[in-house]
DNA sequence: CGGAAATTTGAGCAATTTCAACATGGGTGG
DNA sequence: CCACCCATGTTGAAATTGCTCAAATTTCCG
């Protein structure tokens, strides 16, 4: 585990431009900063590993990481792709259990501001519009797993990668006119829960959605938006 | 939405005896009661419909609630079947729309708790523990749909079904020795998110995994609990 | 005892996975 | 600067699995 501190770099932009902060004053704001502290990782360096007991959240400052879980069959299975803002662990630390139910590894250097639990459950208590907004953002991250079942169960694997497609460009603030995939297809896939054949093959399919891939470069055509 | 208002019945014990309660005073617990009413429906009644506005929470004091969604091509799918003791809205209460986004419907004669939405927010503020206990309830509710995920991703329908089975034993408090669905096969089935046919059709290879279904008695040949 | 609803069974189909071979591409050492 | 190599991605063909449509049964209730 290849980590080292970061005490030079100043990401406090970052942490305090997170929703989930928002409401609070720069003087509250600094309190939960100056509880945690802010690490870099390499490319392929574990952030912590399915099965360690979880002792912070994890605020993307910067960088891509890839949070998976590996079922009975050895079977790898990624839940998501964090990014910066991103705040991994928020849901597993209100489970029983204080073990990580999912591992977390770096796709791309990347710097992540590590909160200690305690402190961010005092926090949480005594500010309310923390609380708040800590719910909805439960409440949006359930929803959202529920879509994705729901999307899965009705739409064609051509249609789920159009979606995550159009989702990626919104949500990375990307031109619809033309932008380079963020991710490895392979990840993608993985993140789709489907084959990399099966991706590939989805691809030249796309230009029925309005979508042509070539390489790694995604076009919208219907590009009204900028 | 033929549904009755209830004075007579007491249900208060059932309200009383949840998890999410269980932390207050009797007295607090009674300002939740309080804030409340009690409803009957009959079964096939409507609770509520999608896109309805959120006015309560719904706590099941008896009876079973299917809560489902209907995508656009029309087709409808279970989300969970609720039981007694459940809390329906929990998640959607905290998304920023105020509109529901399930339908929910009594598959059996139902008793309901309706609790005022911002009466439970009021409360939930008030409360730290209830607070707390919230947030690990939303949070299980969270991990048990990315296990659903994952299950769907990693099983066939014969080891989903066996698995689901033997968790409605143990959720529902019955003996492993035998026992008769709680549901329809048709219901199980669109809860687990496959057709009817292809339930039928596991049920047969359910022996390998030491589940024996005749009808809709069902019998675990493992039954090492009671 | 009827008739409707629920379930089972059959046969063919469609989509995705799997296995395997092949292509591409970017980066490194010579 | 180029050849080579490993990682990444594409393509083909066969195998699986669950779905769809249809028909036969069984169960449930009045």
């Amino acid at each position: 585990m290849a980590r080292a501190y970061l005490s030079t770099t100043d990401h406090s932009g970052i942490i305090r431009s997170i929703p989930l902060f928002s409401g609070l004053t720069a003087e509250e704001q600094d309190s939960f900063l100056k509880s945690g502290n802010l690490y870099f990782y390499n490319r392929k360096d574990i952030i912590f590993q399915q099965g360690d007991t979880i002792r912070s959240l994890y605020i993307i400052a910067e960088g891509i990481v890839q949070e998976f879980s590996r079922t009975y069959g050895g079977r790898e299975i990624t839940q998501n792709l964090h990014r910066e803002g991103d705040i991994i662990c928020k849901t597993e630390v209100f489970l029983q259990d204080d073990l990580h139910q999912t591992g977390a590894v770096a796709v791309s250097d990347a710097h992540v501001f590590e909160l200690p639990v305690h402190a961010f459950k005092n926090n949480l208590m005594k500010h309310n519009c923390v609380a708040t907004s800590f719910l909805s953002s439960l409440a949006e991250h359930s929803f959202m797993k529920q879509q994705e079942i729901e999307q899965k169960m009705t739409m064609t694997t051509t249609e789920i990668l159009a979606s995550y497609l159009r989702q990626v460009c919104k949500t990375h603030g990307l031109s619809a006119r033309g932008f380079t995939l963020p991710f490895k297809k392979t990840l993608i896939a993985s993140r789709l829960g489907m084959e990399l054949e099966t991706l590939s093959r989805a691809l030249p399919k796309l230009k029925q959605h309005g979508i042509t891939v070539k390489g790694s470069q995604v076009v919208f055509h219907d590009a009204a938006l900028s």
